[in-house]
RNA sequence: GGAGACGUCGCCUAGUCCGGUCUAUGGCGCCGCACUGCUAAUGCGGUUUGGGUUUAUCGCCCAUCGAGGGUUCAAAUCCCUCCGUCUCCGCCA
């Protein structure tokens, strides 16, 4: 949710944001009319419920003739009352409907347009090339006994998988990989619910536009996350943090379930789009003025984990119509994958600066004055189970092998992985 | 799953039975000031959060006693639903 006073103040920067984003901008004159309407209808309930309180009063310590009076006048009054406050509820309701389904105010520079109108910002490592045919991850996965997608659609269904073996260890070792430097750079691991209660997944943002993408589970009103970012944004709700030492840093291990709606017949073959992955994903908390700053911190470390992988990659700037509703700037990391001949995602870091903490309720006291404020949050992978198919596939060998990364090979306990007979 | 106890503004706590001087008590902690070689101790004052009004402050007002409803002129207090914590019993990885 966005800042109602800056959108009061400064409205042609909100329409300004609306627009990159390729969204409604008349949006911001009806909020600022709810606003108006909210307003006037709150003020008028706050004076007659301050009449009726000094009234009660009064009637507490009236006798007799008195007292009947007052009783009078008084009950005439509580029904205005109850009306006035329904209208300022009603009012407040609309306001809030409104302003949240304003996106996060889009950073300076972030490019203007859609999926395809991202900025490249930088290119690392030389793109392979093989003197053999390469075989696709899933081939290379089936050959190694680590990857089986025919029992996994047996037993889940399409985009559900198996990974066995050296692939089930592969996945660890990634993992706790992604654990070991998060921890080596200060960050506190977490392994986190990966049920939420719907206020938790409507904070997080992943409900107003992300809502198809969400396993919802009926019975219970609980939601399946789609990463731990959710679980760990509302770890802090409703609390007033400490920042002063500088910005805490989660690392956060789990489950991650999306539903994949809208992608029927995309990325059908092997583990790069499924309903259930692992990811280590880190979340910081820190004061607005130190967010950019510390989402480039987010891009670097993961930089440092994809550099421990030794995949070629590429970063770009994502467009704006491209971003999420709370991020207000994103970057991500994409790895070449030569069976595709194109980059695809591995890691996503974005700045949601204020956007999920105002609502999910975390703020910390303002160190420029009285009172609090809204913290800043950011995001950024550090692995997941889809790095398995840049690593499998940009290191194949001719004979069906796949060198492990040296510095996975700590983590893993192999050096090369081999094919099956 | 069954039975019971509980949830008060950082922490602890009074108030709830019997609705109205509760504008929520007291202690601890914290902040400020005073006193004082320093620290400590002591004294005085302040200390939930959100919002409205004003906006240069002061001030005034509304909401907030786990959450949401209800009863009532009036709810921390009575009723209902939900959430959470604890104890015991049962069942189960």
């Amino acid at each position: 949710m966005i800042d109602i006073k800056l959108l009061r103040e400064d409205p042609d920067r909100v329409r300004t944001s609306q627009r990159a984003r390729g969204e409604d901008e008349g949006i911001v004159d009806a909020i600022l009319a709810a606003e108006q309407t909210h307003r006037s209808s709150l003020t008028e309930f706050e004076q007659l419920r301050a009449q009726q309180k000094s009234l009660g009063k009064q009637v507490a310590q009236a006798q007799g003739d008195e007292k009947q009076a007052l009783l009078a006048r008084t009950k005439e009054i509580s029904a205005r009352v109850k009306q006035l406050q329904a209208d300022a509820d009603t009012a407040q309701a609309t306001l809030g409907d409104l302003i949240r389904q304003i996106g996060n105010i889009v950073e300076d520079g972030v490019p203007v347009g859609g999926e395809d109108d991202y900025t490249l910002l930088e290119t690392v490592g030389e793109i392979p090339e093989f003197d053999f045919e390469p075989r696709d991850h899933l081939a290379l996965g089936e050959s190694l006994a680590a990857i089986d997608m025919e029992r996994g659609a047996k037993v889940g269904g399409s985009r559900f998988y198996f990974l066995t073996g050296v692939g089930a260890r592969l996945e660890l070792a990634l993992l706790n990989m992604g654990i070991a430097q998060a921890v080596e750079h200060g960050f506190t691991p977490m392994i986190t619910p990966t049920l939420v209660k719907a206020d938790v997944m409507a904070g997080a943002g992943f409900i107003d536009k992300h809502g198809d993408e969400v396993y919802r589970l009926e019975a219970d009103d609980l939601y399946l996350t789609g990463t731990s970012e959710v679980a760990l944004a509302g770890y802090h709700a409703d609390e007033i943090l400490d920042l002063s030492a500088g910005p805490k840093r989660y690392a956060g291990w789990s489950a991650c379930y999306r539903r994949e709606a809208g992608s029927h017949g995309k990325d059908t073959r092997g583990i790069i789009r499924v309903h259930q992955f692992h990811k280590v994903e880190m979340f910081t908390y820190c004061r607005v003025e130190d967010a950019a700053a510390e989402h480039q911190r987010l891009l670097g470390w993961e930089k440092e984990m994809l550099a421990k992988i030794e995949v070629p990659y590429r970063i770009i700037d994502t467009a704006a119509g491209d971003l999420g509703g709370p991020a207000a700037r994103k970057f991500d990391c994409e790895a070449w994958v030569p069976t595709q001949g194109r980059y695809r995602e591995l890691t996503s870091t974005s700045n949601c600066t204020t956007y999920q903490a105002r609502r999910l309720n975390t703020r910390e006291r303002d160190p420029n004055g009285q009172g609090t404020r809204a913290v800043a949050t950011l995001n950024g992978t550090l692995a997941t189970t889809r790095w398995m198919v840049a690593i499998l596939e940009n290191h194949q060998q001719a004979d069906g092998s796949v060198v492990v990364p040296k510095a996975l090979q700590p983590f893993l306990g192999l050096e090369v992985l081999r094919p099956v007979a």
